[in-house]
DNA sequence: TTAAATTTAAACACTTCTCCTTAACATCCG
DNA sequence: CGGATGTTAAGGAGAAGTGTTTAAATTTAA
């Protein structure tokens, strides 16, 4: 039975592994193999990481659209684009530069390549200057 | 393209969705038809519910399960079972009797009808006396 | 009561997920 | 070294999710 994301095997798994049981040691309970035991973990875990980033996007459903780094783009020519964008629309960017580059890879690390932009990128603001991207 | 839980459509269906305009209106944009936008978006808003709760169970991982509020209970008198199941294991709640009791409800509206307990809610406690029900 | 907007249902092709096995590989520690 | 722990890869069967269409039903609002 799923709950949320997670299937009644990933939620099993989780919990021995909360009370420190090995993975060994849960195949045995659970009569499977080890290796199994890891992929369902590793299963869990990606659902977690999911379930964040969908949460994560509706912050910017509250937010505007704010530019598009284009694919291409020199990374760290993003930061003064951005800072453009927000003054004309009067809203203060709560980043400065450095923490503004290091969100925007560590928000989407698979969308660049060394500090260039592999594809398009959408930049949304919201009130309070907080970045996001789509 | 998925991002999180949401498809590609699915985003696009909320952006325009938040806009304000309406399933006819979104069809014709993307091209389809509007009870295809529909089924689109229900399917959006059923993710985001699966991700909120995923991330709920999370919760009750690292937390201690307290107390049963058994259905028919007067909801005034969950706080003090809760606070005697607390004290019992010497965890301080953190929070006092009315905001305990909002919370009760904003937590899952569903489950109470009036200030009665509808069925049995499961109260988890971490150590920090934050509460959870599952 | 109409018309517009939204929801539901059924069906279909496609894709992705899940759990499983077996087997190899990488660490780390005594 | 040898054993325990964890990870990875390849492959397979079955389940579930996605986007679609068409058609009917329901809700909302003018």
């Amino acid at each position: 039975m799923k709950r949320g994301l997670l299937t009644s095997r990933q939620r099993e798994v989780l919990r021995y592994r909360k009370q420190g049981l090995t993975q060994q040691q849960i195949a045995d309970i659970i009569k499977t193999s080890k290796a199994n035991v890891c992929t369902i973990e590793k299963a869990a875990l990606e659902n977690i990481a999911r379930a964040r980033d969908t949460l994560e996007f509706l912050y910017t459903l509250d937010a505007t659209h704010l530019c598009t780094l284009k694919g291409g783009l020199d990374l760290l020519k993003a930061p003064d684009i951005i800072y453009t964008e927000a003054e004309k629309i009067g809203v203060k960017v709560k980043y400065d530069t450095v923490s503004l580059i290091n969100r925007l890879r560590d928000a989407n690390p698979d969308r660049f390549r060394g500090r260039q932009v592999r594809e398009d990128v959408e930049v949304y603001i919201n009130e309070d200057g907080d970045l996001y991207f789509g």
